[in-house]
DNA sequence: TCAGTATACTGAAACGTTACAGATTGCCAA
DNA sequence: TTGGCAATCTGTAACGTTTCAGTATACTGA
């Protein structure tokens, strides 16, 4: 029967150790529970111990240990954001991530960044993340019309919001761009123009925006009476040398399309590229019609029409969107959709 | 003196949750800490325990509870890329996330981005992830020569990598492009197409590679006997528009350079925007070295010519050096620079 | 035979937090 | 007076892990 001594070593305020609630227990002369609660403004404390608490805990500026949080309550206080990082790697991904560190700014979250690779499952990390508890909420994009990790979220009860719509019945928070409403632009400001045989670089096909972007040129050319010259050899997720060269061999068909709607602004280089390798010229020959997510097309080719995408405030809306949902907000109020800016020429 | 039932839930191996120590220990019929020290290969334990223990424990996905470490030893598993979202969230950012995720992938690691925005004290964050504990090691960018961020973690003995050298006698790891060496080869590939008037579009001043990149032109300047043409109103972190009026009233002066060096493709669209607005040609004006992250600038303009900087490589090696100091190597053997490529132009 | 020691294992405590089940005090109604 | 109740506050246990200080057993040398 021994009878160690139990060194505390935190009880006295002195050293240089971080504040913990016991640290702030000592200086008020409070137990450790009274703290926790006065700290979470609960009711069954008194107004002036609560003031004192928090007072104290200001000045000598307790943080709480995220670690027993966490361990204690499961509340890891993260939003992952998963990326395949074999195609979304592209300069809109940190145009996201600015969007989200932005709305995450002022709470306790941390944005923790969970990649997947090269042609692995893409449930894989979001099982990785709902079985370790890693996250409080979640965020993905390359969303599918039917998304197994959507549904896999759903039902496993972990709040998350997607990048592009999903068609499956299920409710959940999402933010999109009107890529219906970009394609019919893009349609009718190159018919404005009297182009009539339209061709499309479509995004990659499986991927809910395939569908909305394939729909929005489908209806409009009929609209406007314009026909679609096939180009379905590549999307925006081929290579530029891939890009580049199919599209100058479909430039140099007779059949040839006199315009081209494009939907990312790194294919519309190849597109370009491909159609000067035709020896054909933009603006007299062709039109391009691109989205784009930041302003580097129209110096690239004045001749250019844009539609800006604005990928910040994708990550915005997303991380606002899950932080909702874990909130307890309804997860169907959660979603938004943001128009497309008007089909630009060069401005000047 | 009450006599409470506890109820442990975690001592039948029923139910769906995560495997804990306690039901391995349950499965194996061990006690908590041989199964602690059994899964790290603990000398005291025997080799056939070991051995059974770490089947078990793979057979039913036995997972570490991160909080519980956490909260144990301190160890948070994370490592911090610091990110100024003012001027980093670039398209380079996401290829240093590519590079560092790669690394990290088949480690418990996990990759949190801590950023730090509008005309914050680039110190801050940094401050916050020490004090809190929150990273078992920091990877900084825009590094200084005498570098606040550096120095602090090197007080306080946290792991860190920056991106790019410091210059304050003191060693750790870093990664660095040879900038010294690029602005060196951009001189003579322009003094061997006959240039001997250039100007130079620079980093942002008060970087290390700022320096680097100024010393490297200047002894190239004197080597191949060609002259500078001050340009020093404008760096790499000024807005497109900016660079782009002032290199057009920099080539619409009469002692126009004849050569320009950039450090940065985003710059550089917006500098031969600029030639262009002047009247001039390139190619036949002047002549454009640039350094690229991603093969863009010769699809823009297949006059220039470009130096490839691999910020992917810079992810890899800097997380690399991170991980190998958290695991006890010398910071001073982890440190790499990248040489430049050659300088390229259009390829076929 | 016995002490000494190496081998293999174990319980308790601790990290910092919150939830649960009290405990203390004062006040009021009966 | 007494029982009840509201208002405040408190101790203990628990989350899952590792470390400390053991214990039990078998083996060794004399």
């Amino acid at each position: 029967m021994d009878r160690r001594v139990t060194k505390k070593g935190n009880d006295d305020a002195s050293g240089k150790e971080r504040p913990t609630l016991k640290t702030l227990a000592f200086m008020t002369g409070l137990g450790v529970t009274t703290v926790s609660r006065a700290l979470k403004d609960a009711p069954e404390i008194g107004a002036e111990t609560r003031r004192r608490v928090q007072l104290v805990a200001k000045q000598i500026g307790y943080r709480p240990n995220r670690a027993g949080v966490r361990l204690r309550t499961g509340k890891t206080n993260v939003i992952s954001l998963v990326l395949n990082t074999e195609h979304e790697l592209m300069s809109f991904v940190s145009d996201i991530i600015y969007g989200v560190t932005e709305v995450i700014a002022d709470t306790p979250y941390h944005l923790i960044v969970t990649p997947y690779s090269r042609s692995q499952d893409p449930l894989d990390p979001v099982r990785y993340l709902v079985e370790t508890g890693s996250a409080d909420g979640v965020i993905i994009s390359r969303t599918q019309p039917n998304d197994p990790r959507a549904r896999y979220m759903l039902e496993h009860g972990v709040p998350f919001a997607t990048h592009g719509r999903t068609d499956m019945g299920l409710v959940h928070p999402y933010h999109d761009f009107d890529n219906y409403a970009f394609a019919g632009e893009a349609v009718r400001a190159l018919a404005a123009k009297g182009r009539n045989r339209l061709a499309l670089v479509t995004p990659p096909v499986g991927l809910t925006y395939f569908r909305y972007t394939v729909n929005g040129f489908a209806d409009a050319l009929s609209e406007v009476g314009a026909s679609e010259v096939p180009f379905n050899t590549v999307s925006i997720d081929h290579t530029i040398e891939q890009i580049r060269m199919r599209t100058a061999q479909l430039m140099r068909r007779d059949d040839r399309p006199d315009g081209i709607i494009s939907s990312a602004a790194a294919a519309t280089l190849a597109v370009v590229a491909g159609i000067e390798d035709a020896g054909l010229k933009l603006g007299r020959d062709v039109d391009v019609v691109s989205k784009q997510s930041s302003e580097v097309l129209h110096l690239f080719r004045r001749e250019l029409l844009v539609v800006n995408e604005d990928f910040r405030l994708a990550g915005y809306e997303l991380a606002r969107a899950v932080l909702g949902w874990i909130a307890g907000k309804e997860p169907g109020s959660l979603q938004s959709l943001s128009k497309p800016s008007e089909v630009l020429p060069y401005r000047g």
